[in-house]
DNA sequence: ACGGTTATTAACTATTAATTTAATATCTAG
DNA sequence: CTAGATATTAAATTAATAGTTAATAACCGT
């Protein structure tokens, strides 16, 4: 007689669902293992075609999630509460420490992007999570634009993904980087530095 | 009797390079395929290891020889001719445009950071080309701010590093960002627009 | 308490792909 | 002109690995 755990089938999946997306941010798409995912998992391949139908629906389930969790941080920042010079400072020191924080949603989306994010275009989820930041940025600029504090010809798209780009790509590339200038820049005091350029950056732009 | 080609080992050794630039850029390390690049460059696969010895050499020499090319270009603007600003504004446009026209380069860091740059970081061919232009930069900064007309705490690897960013970012990440804002970034006038905001961006953070 | 449904397990399969072996042809130095 | 070195080719090898099959156990409504 075979011993079998006794079920839980959300945990199971939620389980196989966390240690895929250590495994996807580890290895990329291509270079992560089924199997090292069910061992993980202290589970069974098989369960994950059960419940993600395939490896690559696995992939999007995780690519999913992880957005979900830092679309819902963003919405708890209360930036509404704040001027708009300190609104913009409190989302530029966010996302910062966010993808600090969070390095496999990073190595997760360059993955995805190596792949053309095909999988990410199929999503539907995907979609509406996305708008609520940016119009929350755009009344701030907005505000700020009146209130005589911001440059006038700001677009909220575009500083959205010019805040995402000065660190993602710092702490994505930081491996190249740091091979190319034989300097470490995930030490502690490269990253205040780096945290603090980034804040320069975005607020000297937006000066009138 | 087979046919065997008339030999011509270093136009072999070039075809397979630049096969291989492209197979890694389209698939990543892991994606490529040994096969396809020996198909690609009318060679033999056998001949991949006769030249560069195993899969991994191989990807090290593709790395090599696209770093090699983009700091040649850069060492070509003659940079010192022009005012501070001019100079910058070169360098900030030439730089989104060298990634634009060369995304094979991009895609290339991407797959070598997902594997933590394990392949540069064995290169010692790698560490001499990146200081000239950094040196290069910093004269122009230490010129802008003598003359007034930049910020006196602005860094040149700080601003190498943000200047790479705005571009990089928005072209590797084009995929997932416009599977989510439901935007196409690629096209002439996401393109021209984003080239003038990371000018901006770059010219707006440097005044004084 | 039992019968259908769903969760779980282990073992199998078919395929793919990096690397090697071994055979043959071409080149070049003396 | 020939022998050793190098370039080229085709085919074999070996190791992984995504996905499947089939068997069994737990759960749950009635």
């Amino acid at each position: 007689m075979k011993l079998i755990k006794k079920r839980n089938p959300e945990k199971t999946a939620k389980t196989i669902l966390a240690a895929a997306t250590t495994e996807f941010a580890k290895f990329g798409f291509g270079g992560a293992r089924i199997d090292i995912i069910a061992d993980r998992a202290q589970s069974n391949k098989r369960l994950i075609y059960h419940y993600f139908g395939s490896k690559e629906d696995l992939f999007l389930a995780v690519l999913e999630y992880a957005y979900s969790k830092i679309r819902h941080h963003e919405a708890n920042l209360n930036l509404e509460k704040l001027s708009p010079k300190d609104a913009i400072k409190k989302l530029v020191n966010f996302t910062f420490n966010y993808y600090l924080n969070n390095q496999d949603f990073i190595r997760l989306l360059n993955s995805e992007n190596l792949l053309n994010a095909k999988h990410l275009k199929q999503s539907n989820k995907i979609l509406k999570m996305q708008m609520p930041l940016l119009s929350k940025l755009d009344a701030i600029l907005i505000d700020g634009i009146k209130a005589g504090v911001f440059r006038h010809d700001v677009k909220a798209i575009d500083l959205h993904i010019t805040i995402a780009a000065l660190g993602y790509f710092y702490l994505s590339n930081a491996n190249t980087l740091a091979a190319v200038f034989k300097k470490n820049l995930k030490s502690k005091n490269s990253l205040k530095q780096r945290s603090q350029h980034i804040e320069d950056v975005i607020l000297g732009y937006l000066r009138p």
